[in-house]
DNA sequence: ATTTATCCCCAAGCTTGAGC
DNA sequence: GCTCAAGCTTGGGGATAAAT
């Protein structure tokens, strides 16, 4: 026990010693003999004082209790004869007790009825908390439907029917015809006439006007526009309105400011461009792009605060990001292998059923289910953008200022970082490469202590779908009967550019639809008609036919993709990961898409060594789901795409005037664009073209007429598993061999020369 | 030419204190 | 303890300078 030591230490130290005249010998011997004796006597001693003290300390604790009960006893005795006696009165008065209560509450005696205000004003709450803890059930009851009706009380025609009946009437009268109206719901406009006489009536009152106000700010609705409106009484006036948005997106801020301090986040972030221009240049007025940044925070599912401890990351000790993998790591392992080859099973029977649903009807319990491998939960994900940056993050000055800025928007720091831990950074693949050698600048913060870069997986999707293009394609006004091109001219679709000597890349949305939505399942279909026989034909000395080869490598590839969009749209993550784990190597064949290809490999492998915990929370919050619907899962990187196309709107409507004009323009072209690209989808959906039947696509045909026009296609698997034999593969990932060697200074130099000083390397095999 | 920020004024509502 | 009015606060509107 510390007590006791204490005792020893004190009285073993208690002896005088004096130089001038030391203690005979012998009595100190004696002392030095009985002390530890004297040592436990005095230990002794003092527990004995300690437990004498308290026991007193205890007895005298119990007495003031008992005092202190007796008077509560005698208190308590005295209250409850008053209250006796006051309740014979009341009896005495002809009430029973709840009659009394009742009354008293609602008593229209001036004195009286202001005591009970008073009092209720006072002492309210604690009146509220003393019936809550005597019935707590009832009282929990009485609360949720006050609240409920509370929400009901939204309709304003209920509201001025109640209190102003006659009005409502007149009102009514005038405007309601006796016939009401197919196309104009009468009631509204009698509410939005209420809301503006009440507006008129008292400025306070303008809750309709607020609201209306914030939605044409939203709209982009002109400075001149809201004056006439504000003046009708419709809406409020101009300042109001920013005023209110400036309210708004503060409240917004600082809930977002508290929840980084209890909940775990992750942070996307990607490059806005808004150009303006100008019809006429001048030297002071030129058409010139603005390049920001927009970045939004999403709060983690499925991870708890703090348990992303910082100390899961490796520290990072080289400028390239040095991974350990080995001969299996370059491939798909036999497990993704037979996942991917029962996904795309899966999906060639869903196109079909999919095609003729009374299939599905007939069948619907010989089905096989989705062979699924890791599902994210279906959740609503949250979604906070946070302020648009003036930042442009394409290079690495640029990145890091944006990650200063968004820990300084979050008013985050480094303690709460620390508590908070790894924040996992979304983007595309440059925003996360650029955040990736943002780690080796030694000078400033090293943002690789609580950062994770996540791939965004909408782009990588856009490089598998230009992918695809790109192989496919053929070449223009070729005679080859059958090739991308092909297909986009005898659809009549916009003309397009791709393939791989283009110059420009294929624009996303068009040859997503091209492939996915026309050509996979006409191919499928067209397929399900014939029983496949033929083998390889390309073995031996056969003659080839090209086109069968690229029509079959073309559904092999496109049918990945197909399952690719499917497997992020249903969360079925272990799925993607499985695709990934493809076209890692088959990014690798193209051998234009090293850096997407180089991209994978190193977030495949990074993954693989990831801590489980870490691992976990980022595969759970690559996809996100913001309507809770099983199938409304969506890419990190997509949802930021979907934020900056409506920061450009509105954004865009209160630029200048210049740019508003311009905007103006354009906002009505993209709808009329969209309604053409729906049309056209609509038309095409289920496309009946029988040139796949005619042209006995699926089928081996020796002497195919058009085959020398054929551009031969690649099987992209087989070029990328060869990669790895070249001697510069990966050689980001590998650590530098070569050594330094100091050879020391060459005796006949100058040795006061320091340039001589030579320091030479070499390369040690 | 138009938006944005700021200042000033006004009206409504709330608080406080005097008078009854 | 109630009522009423003065004073204070808040929110809204308008004008105008500054910015784009």
């Amino acid at each position: 026990m510390p007590s006791k030591k204490r005792v020893h230490n004190e009285n073993a130290s208690f002896s005088f010693v004096t130089v001038s005249r030391a203690a005979p010998r012998r009595r100190l011997k004696a002392v030095f003999h009985d002390q530890e004796n004297l040592l436990a006597e005095q230990v002794r001693l003092v527990e004995e004082q300690r437990q004498t003290q308290a026991a007193a300390a205890q007895t005298a604790k119990v007495a003031q209790e008992e005092a202190v009960r007796a008077a509560e006893q005698s208190q308590c005795t005295e209250v409850n004869e008053r209250l006796n006696s006051l309740v014979r009165a009341v009896r005495s008065a002809q009430f029973t007790l709840p009659e009394f209560l009742l009354q008293l509450i609602q008593t229209n005696d001036r004195h009286l009825s202001s005591e009970i205000t008073c009092f209720l004003d006072y002492h309210g709450p604690q009146f509220l908390d003393l019936l809550y803890s005597r019935r707590p059930q009832l009282m929990q009851q009485y609360t949720l439907n006050a609240v409920r009706s509370m929400g009901e009380r939204e309709s304003i025609l209920e509201d001025c029917e109640r209190i102003a009946p006659t009005i409502c009437t007149l009102l009514r009268s005038i405007c309601m015809s006796a016939a009401p109206s197919e196309r104009r719901d009468q009631e509204l406009v009698l509410a939005t006439a209420i809301c503006m006489l009440v507006q008129a009536r008292s400025e306070r009152s303008n809750i309709s006007q607020s609201i209306l106000c914030i939605y044409l700010l939203a709209c982009g609705a002109s400075r001149s526009l809201f004056e006439v409106l504000h003046h009708a009484g419709l809406s409020s006036s101009y300042s109001k309105a920013v005023r209110d948005l400036r309210g708004l997106s503060k409240a917004r801020l600082e809930k977002i400011q508290a929840l980084v301090r209890e909940r775990p986040f992750m942070i996307v972030w990607d490059n806005l461009n808004i150009p303006f221009r100008v019809g006429e240049q001048r030297q002071d007025s030129k058409d010139h792009f603005d390049n920001g940044t927009t970045a939004t925070l999403i709060p983690l599912y499925g991870v708890s605060y703090g348990q992303l401890s910082l100390s899961m990351k490796t520290p990072r000790m080289a400028r390239l990001p040095l991974l350990q993998f080995e001969p299996g790591d370059l491939l798909p392992s036999p497990t993704q292998v037979q996942q991917l080859e029962d996904v795309m099973l899966w999906h060639i029977e869903d196109i079909l059923l999919a095609q003729f649903p009374k299939l599905r009807e007939r069948f619907q319990d010989r089905i096989a289910a989705f062979p699924h491998v890791k599902q994210i939960p279906v959740h609503k994900t949250e979604q906070h953008p946070l302020p648009a940056m003036h930042i442009d993050e394409s290079s690495l000055d640029g990145t890091m200022e944006v990650l200063d800025t968004i820990v300084n928007t979050l008013s985050l720091d480094s303690d709460s970082l620390k508590n908070h831990g790894v924040v996992i950074c979304a983007g595309d693949q440059l925003s996360v490469s650029l955040l990736d050698k943002v780690h080796d600048e030694k000078l400033t913060d090293n943002y690789s202590q609580w950062t994770e870069g996540q791939l965004g997986l909408f782009h990588v999707k856009i490089a598998g779908a230009r992918m695809v293009a790109n192989e496919y394609w053929g070449t223009a006004n070729s005679l080859s009967p059958w090739s991308l091109w092909k297909v986009n001219s005898l659809l009549a679709r916009k003309p397009l550019s791709a393939g791989w000597k283009a110059k420009a890349l294929p624009p996303f949305r068009p040859i997503w639809d091209l492939i996915i939505q026309i050509m996979l399942p006409a191919h499928i279909l067209d397929a399900y008609r014939r029983v496949q026989q033929d083998r390889d034909s390309a073995a031996g000395g056969k003659p080839r036919d090209i086109l069968y080869e690229n029509v079959r490598l073309f559904n092999r590839d496109s049918l990945i993709l197909h399952a690719f969009g499917q497997a992020v749209k249903h969360g079925e993550i272990g799925v993607v990961m499985t695709i990934l784990a493809h076209w890692m190597v088959m990014f690798r064949g193209t051998g234009r898409m090293p850096k997407y290809a180089d991209a994978l490999f190193e977030c495949l492998l990074k993954l693989k060594h990831m801590h489980p915990d870490l691992r976990e929370a980022f595969l759970l919050n690559w996809l996100v789901n913001l309507t809770s619907h099983p199938d409304g899962f969506k890419e990190v990187d997509l949802l930021q795409e979907h934020h900056n196309f409506w920061a450009k709107i509105i954004y865009n409507a209160k630029g200048s005037g210049r740019s508003w004009d311009w905007l103006g323009m354009i906002t009505v072209a993209i709808f009329a664009l969209r309604d053409v690209l729906r049309k056209v989808k609509e038309n095409y959906k289920t496309p009946h073209n029988d040139h796949l039947e005619r042209e006995r696509l699926h089928t081996f045909t020796a002497a195919r007429p058009g085959n020398e026009f054929a551009a031969p296609a690649r099987d992209l698997i087989t070029h990328g598993a060869m990669y790895a034999n070249t001697a510069r593969a990966f050689k980001t990932f590998r650590a530098d061999t070569r050594q330094t060697v100091n050879k020391g200074v060459p005796k006949d130099v100058d040795s006061n020369d320091p340039a001589a000083a030579n320091i030479s390397i070499t390369t040690k095999t």
